[in-house]
DNA sequence: TTGAAAGCGCTAACAC
DNA sequence: GTGTTAGCGCTTTCAA
């Protein structure tokens, strides 16, 4: 007989229907203890069959182990923080732990309202994760009781922080264009004061030394527009290659071309850097790009709070994981002549 | 003294520290019973000092409501879904209720897990949220012993369950053309088997009348390009406006426009639903369109499940909440001549 | 191998 | 007004 659904079963209605004590009926679930293992099919059948679960409030209350783990996200759920969420919640469902998404708007009180209701409910970790350098962050990690992992953002020098590696992705856009011919790259990117913008423009500075130039602006489209405009306004030497920090720049770099003639990818290469597959797939011609794994640097933030949660030892520091080439139409063909 | 770190503050520390009993502490904090004001003010000033948080899970165990509530989402994490996410959040915190984020990528396994783990933690209840109508819903859901909402998803016939008005949202474009003076208004949209994509198609075809025609497709760019080039290309009167079902469908009109040189809004208005403001604002000219209240029907979601899972009534049925219009500049002005 | 009992942190009767 | 006590559902000594 199933539950009828007037009440949820506990531990001691397994007990009571398997005609042992409520110490045993635990001790065959879950493995522990000694239990002979007719006793322990017997139990779990019995459990199985009345629909037993147990209550995680309960165990989480004894073993002060919550198995949830809390984001707190200053996105306002950008398409940044939520593929990466996606891949958190991926990795940490197989292991038992679910995941509170919280998201402040950048709000300080909002961020410590969240904060205060995470460590209230005993989450065993928390994944902070931002869009942007923020000087002063929304609220006090640093002393927490339970580890904190981040994301996309700088916590403390000794903390656990993972980033792309934006210098490596800079670089990849840099010797696709080149292995492909092209020497003068220019690079067409987002606001200064963005520490992934000045990584990837000193990535490429460094790739293609003496009159590389890179234009600092917004992340928008429109600039992407403006700026190619700006360039092939004025005298001297057009670029053969675009490489723009963000694929929405790309969309109006390439647009701008567009309008004044230029082939793509014949007379200038663009490269972009996100994959937002929306953007990438849809400019014509479609977009090679930098893809910066963002489900995998969700995976691997899942399983660095969910080390640390149990006491175990994880690298602090940066980890910065690769970014990978994906090569769409808008660079021309490696074997092209020129 | 601060909590030093050592050990989580009790209940029981309060009552010692403010020489008063468990229950008398517990009565002061949570202005239960009856509590002398004076001893009220000691045991709060004491709990702040000493740094006490109550313990969610132990209160949950108590009261067998865990102030948590579940998302449970079939789209990848798209554009709908997580508006919709924040308006929930954004609503319940205030209410002291945790949203946990269970993103189902449509795997019925996956779906079943999250479900499960809902239940143990035993969250007061379920917003189900998908971006389309699935034939066979990923998981059962209809006995369940707490409440479900259903938003931008069909649940059984008396459940709660919220839609943007689709119906509205299209009159709303067709109708505001219309005082533009524009009277052969054509409709491009996404796929039939979209519910959303029949409702507003129905709509405007019920506004328009007589030779109306509405082009089901993808909801993307390209189809929007293709409609445009295949309408222009055949014999007969041409559009002098457009209603798109997406505004990534939009985006794609505009350009194909700009193709044939037809010029926004002189010769054609663009009308495009969703309000995506990445794409909406970046169209030239930037796109009037329909915006469906995410957050909105994310705050209205909450607060059903709210009321829900404290036993209030809510009416059943679906509701749909009313969409607005978002007037850009690719309708032209209403005060042109023609 | 199994069971009785204590207790995680909290709230709510019910005495006092 | 305040304290004592039982108990939410579970795990875990420790005896039997």
């Amino acid at each position: 007989m199933k539950n009828t659904g007037d009440r949820r079963r506990t531990i001691y209605d397994v007990a009571k229907a398997a005609g042992v004590s409520i110490s045993t009926a635990s001790n065959a679930l879950n493995d522990t203890g000694r239990t002979n293992a007719e006793t322990r099919e017997r139990v779990r059948r019995v459990a199985e069959e009345i629909g037993f679960r147990p209550n995680a409030l309960a165990r989480g209350l004894l073993s002060k182990r919550s198995h949830a783990i809390g984001m707190l996200t200053n996105d306002t759920y950008g398409r940044l923080t939520l593929p990466m969420a996606a891949g958190v919640s991926e990795v940490l469902v197989d292991h038992g732990v679910s995941v509170f998404l919280c998201a402040t708007n950048n709000d300080p009180r909002l961020a410590q309202l969240h904060l205060e209701a995470l460590l209230d409910r005993q989450v065993d970790g928390i994944i902070f994760t931002a869009t942007r350098l923020d000087l002063t962050p929304p609220v006090q990690l640093s002393r927490l009781p339970i580890p904190v992992v981040y994301v996309f953002a700088e916590g403390p020098a000794d903390s656990v922080t993972f980033f792309p590696d934006d210098e490596q992705g800079a670089r990849l856009a840099v010797d696709h264009l080149k292995e492909l011919g092209r020497s003068r790259i220019l690079h067409i990117t987002g606001p200064r004061d963005y520490l992934a913008a000045r990584i990837r423009a000193q990535s490429y500075l460094d790739a293609c030394g003496d009159g590389a130039e890179a234009m600092f602006g917004d992340w928008s489209e429109e600039w992407g527009h403006e700026a190619v405009q700006t360039v092939f306004a004025r005298p001297g030497a057009k670029p053969d290659a675009i490489f723009c920090g963000s694929d929405e720049i790309a969309r109006g770099v390439i647009d701008a071309l567009r309008d004044l003639n230029v082939e793509i990818p014949t007379d200038v290469a663009v490269v972009g850097f996100d994959n937002w597959e929306v953007v990438a797939r849809q400019t014509r011609p479609p977009l090679t790009t930098i893809d910066m794994e963002l489900k995998e640097l969700g995976h691997r933030a899942g399983l660095a709070i969910l080390s640390l949660s149990k006491g175990e030892p994880v690298p602090a520091g940066i980890t910065r994981l690769p970014c990978r080439l994906v090569v769409r139409q808008s660079c021309g063909s490696p074997l092209r002549s020129e």
